[in-house]
DNA sequence: AATGAATGAGTCTTCATTCAT
DNA sequence: TATGAATGAAGACTCATTCAT
């Protein structure tokens, strides 16, 4: 009750739709720089190339533009994970690992726009907790897939741990300069071994 | 160079030494629960029982403090990898896997104001480097304790990957409202199985 | 290099115009009255009739609000010298001192405010030498105008005194209660005798 | 009455009398580099190797330190002064005018501290024009004493206005950086020329 | 006497949001 | 619809001054 959520309102016209794609893109953009409270919405306008009065026509908080980041974010996130389900019958703990560690490895900007907002606005967690639970899911239906045998109960708790993991891919992804990735490379032997036995036999 | 370190003032009486650790205290118990930008100086003063003004005695700044809480925590969770580092020889990768996330239940209050932290404060990853480096490096070194023939590349290597995977324990454990800790209990698997590769025979 | 200049935002409003010429006529006037470190933004703000945040727009920090008023200063005495420039040739050295003098207790406003400032902001000399150069040069001119015969040193020389010695003139107009201006006679009399020397024959 | 005069306390011992010279040597440095507002009492204290309550200990406020300093600087421009007045009668314009400027080229220290005071601090002025009035009475005395047909009032303005125009010699004297003094020699021939004029016969 | 800690009113400045043109 | 100006509550930080040891 106390956590609303602040809508933003859908473009009319074919302008419209390239303008919220704009300010959105400016909002991932600064916001993983800077951080969500670092960030002002006149510097989004301006990185846009918009006004200020231009950018509160389309989103009318700070917050609603988060949320709107949140929901791309998690769309495209979603979207990914549904094409994986797919393939997933046919695929070795190894494979499946490296599918998923590759998925992180995509899409960059949203995905660490969202973790830069999930950490600083207070409620968008809470808010946020059903596309949380939406992804875990598709990682379980997955794990499900490989392995019908797998239990319920133990596929969600193993997709809740990996969600979790996966979020760290990007920072180890970060951390080398060169293009090596050893310690990415160390995440998908990880989560192989734990995939493993996860869905083993 | 861009990166200047904000110090805090020592204090030379025990009055002194006395308010910097309940103004740490304050802070932690504040970033933890509002995040850092969501918390004032103003606040943090009063939840330590001194004036604003006494809080800028010792702190010269926000970041001044937050630097000041990292440290602190640093420390600590040095001297207990410390103590691990001591039972190592004899420590199962299962044993050494729980050591290390129960290590991570404790000290709460620093720990999760560290999280905090570090995804607020621009800078402060690159100038905690070095203390970010040295706990790999004991964890690494524990690794080469367990099973003094793994390469010094691959334990580092490790170390780096495990160092992440268990910033996310807190959470995992945050996120279950009973004792069950079933996610937690996950993470052990993984760090266990993934330990047994690292160190194997 | 340390010493940056603030820059005031142009207005590209009407209104705008309107109000950076309100705001730069509140900060002359209160710099005067109660010097630059006493005057707050809030009062400037105030006696504009504008909100603070108003007073941010246009004039990001109390020191661009300082360079604005310095620069309308230093444009305004510009065009004055400038003017003096024209009938120089036929001026007599009691004449022209005069006029200079004359020049000193016209547009008071601005004038005591840059002189409020001048000894205020550190780096505010710094970065006013080349107008403060430009005053000279004209002064130096108009002497070269009156004796052509007068060495371009020896012009630069005295108008850099003169220049100085014009800058007294308000503080001893200031320091008469009544309209008598007897002071302000004894600085039309020493400035009449130097400029002869200068000038002479 | 609103302008009570700040007492500093004399001290009563041999160490208390260095403290108070080193103090307000502190001060004249700190108030002329930066300026009477923007340095802090405790920076004096520091620049003084003393303590903030030692400092308190002998002015009980910032003020009552800058009246210290400006009292120090009329005691020493006075004696200074009182000794031209000696050799006055045999003096020529041009020998008092140089003596007049050597004066100010000397003791620059508080000097100058006392021109960044008399800016600043509002109630100095009225409260120091008994001092001011004393300068300009002794410089009267001299050029009634090199020519004692002067009229007293005559003597007077003349004295309110040299007296003024001495203060810009040490800005004349810092703005050139070699040791050639052209615009200071300006200024003697400025005086020379001026006096001449009120002594004349 | 000396020192360092304590105090808190007051300052500059920011920024999400609203409004008038 | 688009834009720039207006608003003001709120926050980081300063500093003269007082106090306790």
């Amino acid at each position: 009750m106390s956590t609303e959520a602040p809508q933003a309102k859908a473009p009319q016209r074919a302008r419209g739709v390239q303008r919220v794609t704009e300010l959105l893109d400016a909002g991932a953009s600064l916001f993983v720089q800077k951080g969500y409270d670092a960030t002002t919405m006149t510097e989004i306008a301006q990185c846009a190339g918009a006004s200020i009065g231009s950018l509160y026509q389309f989103f009318p908080s700070k917050e609603a533009l988060a949320e709107g980041l949140f929901g791309r974010y998690v769309e495209r996130l979603s979207s990914r994970l549904e094409a994986l389900i797919e393939g997933a019958p046919n695929l070795s703990p190894k494979r499946l690992a490296d599918q998923l560690v590759d998925l992180m490895l995509e899409v960059p900007s949203d995905r660490d726009a969202a973790v830069a907002l999930s950490s600083s606005i207070a409620g968008i967690v809470e808010r946020r907790k059903p596309l949380r639970t939406a992804t875990r899911r598709q990682i379980s239906t997955i794990l499900r897939a490989v392995n019908p045998k797998v239990p319920e109960k133990a596929a969600a708790e193993a997709a809740a741990l990996i969600a979790n993991v996966l979020k760290i891919v990007p920072i180890l992804a970060k951390e080398e300069e060169d293009g090596v990735h050893a310690l990415v490379a160390q995440a998908r032997l990880m989560l192989t071994a734990y995939i493993e036995r996860v869905v083993k036999r």
